[in-house]
DNA sequence: AGATAACTTGAGGACATCCTCAAGTTGCAC
DNA sequence: GTGCAACTTGAGGATGTCCTCAAGTTATCT
């Protein structure tokens, strides 16, 4: 953390104008809005954007790794709850809620961007809790023996979907979408399935494939 | 039907080309991709897509609305099924198998396009069919009964981010994905869900929403 | 207060995609 | 084979987005 020199007053006005004129243009209309649209909602020129965040990337971090890193905190509450099953469906709710109410963020839990090292590293971070939170649930008996954590991108990548359609219309939609999810991932639900699950890399692959 | 007047040898001949053009490039890349790189690769001038096809729609149209004709037969095959569950998981198999060879048929299931009266009049149809199905499969004791039509499309908008996603790296993932999904629309599995289901408008209109 | 480095600005070149249309070409009916 | 309507063509205007940079402005240091 060696800060390298602090912004000139007006400089660090102008980077925060832009950061949460970023977090307001990207929850409303997600991360593929022209720049210079963020640069108008914070009132300034797309010059100055462009001082501040040399890459799309560096904007979407400083406007959205903060959300990513709440999300870390509830997977490590959810990795301590008593009840292990209630701690991995209340984690899968919390990750759904904060999409449905964050069209950027949904997109950044479908896909892998360009130049966003800190996110990268968050999202890492939550995969090894989401170990832990999976582990338990098994080793109590109620989670199915057979998933695996790849198949923990299956319900983001479901309910990006489901939340991003139904978002003007029905917002509370995608609880039903998990509800059926959450009980296929029942051991009493459980049959056979027809096909291995994806390794860690294959999952990021697919993330970076996404949208790019 | 009636046939406003035979066109040109040589127009029929780049109509055909421009459709085989549309369904392979459309299959690789989705329905985003640029009208001029459909035309290259039919080898004809933009000029004469715009003269065929004067709308996105048309084209799409003309490109696949047999495939989703194809699947309103399986809907018919699947209807008639003399297990009906294995009739309903039969279907979504296939449904998805389709959206896993197709690029621009899996952006079809997920999103309504403009100007597609005849997709829009053949998905209506299959609409009908997979009412037939659901209640054959809840009869039957099997489905759970708190499935309704609207759930449906919850299937199709998980299942194409997996398979988009997953293209190129698992391109069997999606089988997985769907099982999981399959698991939890049986009986046994059914726990009470927290929201209600979309109606059938609602699912029309979020379709309109994605990706517009 | 003056000097200077840091900062802001927005016009504009580069690029991609859309769609049109005037000029040229070709199939077809007689 | 002639003539006309049907057809093809691709240059080009319109639009949207990206990113840069030279000129002007402002904070900060002494």
């Amino acid at each position: 953390m060696t800060n390298p020199r602090p912004l000139r007053r007006d400089a660090q006005r102008n980077r925060d104008l832009l950061v949460a004129a970023a977090r307001r243009v990207y929850a409303a209309r997600g991360l593929d809005v022209p720049l210079e649209d963020v640069a108008r909602e914070a009132g300034v020129s797309i010059g100055t954007l462009y001082n501040r965040f040399p890459t799309r990337g560096a904007l979407v971090e400083a406007a959205l790794a903060d959300k990513v890193a709440g999300m870390v905190e509830q997977a490590e509450t959810a990795a301590a709850m008593a009840d292990p099953w209630d701690g991995f469906a209340w984690f899968l709710e919390r990750c759904c809620e904060v999409q449905a109410a964050d069209r950027g963020y949904n997109e950044l839990c479908a896909r892998t961007l360009p130049d966003t090292p800190e996110i990268d590293r968050l999202k890492a971070r939550g995969h090894e809790l989401v170990l832990t939170i999976v582990d338990r649930a098994q080793r109590s008996g109620q989670l199915r023996a057979d998933f695996q954590e790849g198949d923990f991108a299956f319900v983001l990548w479901s309910t990006t979907t489901t939340i991003d359609a139904t978002a003007a219309t029905a917002p509370d939609a995608w609880r039903r979408h998990l509800g059926f999810i959450l009980d296929g991932f029942r051991v009493s639900a459980a049959h056979p399935l027809p096909a291995p699950p994806l390794g860690p890399d294959e999952v990021a692959k697919a993330m970076r494939m996404n949208g790019g």
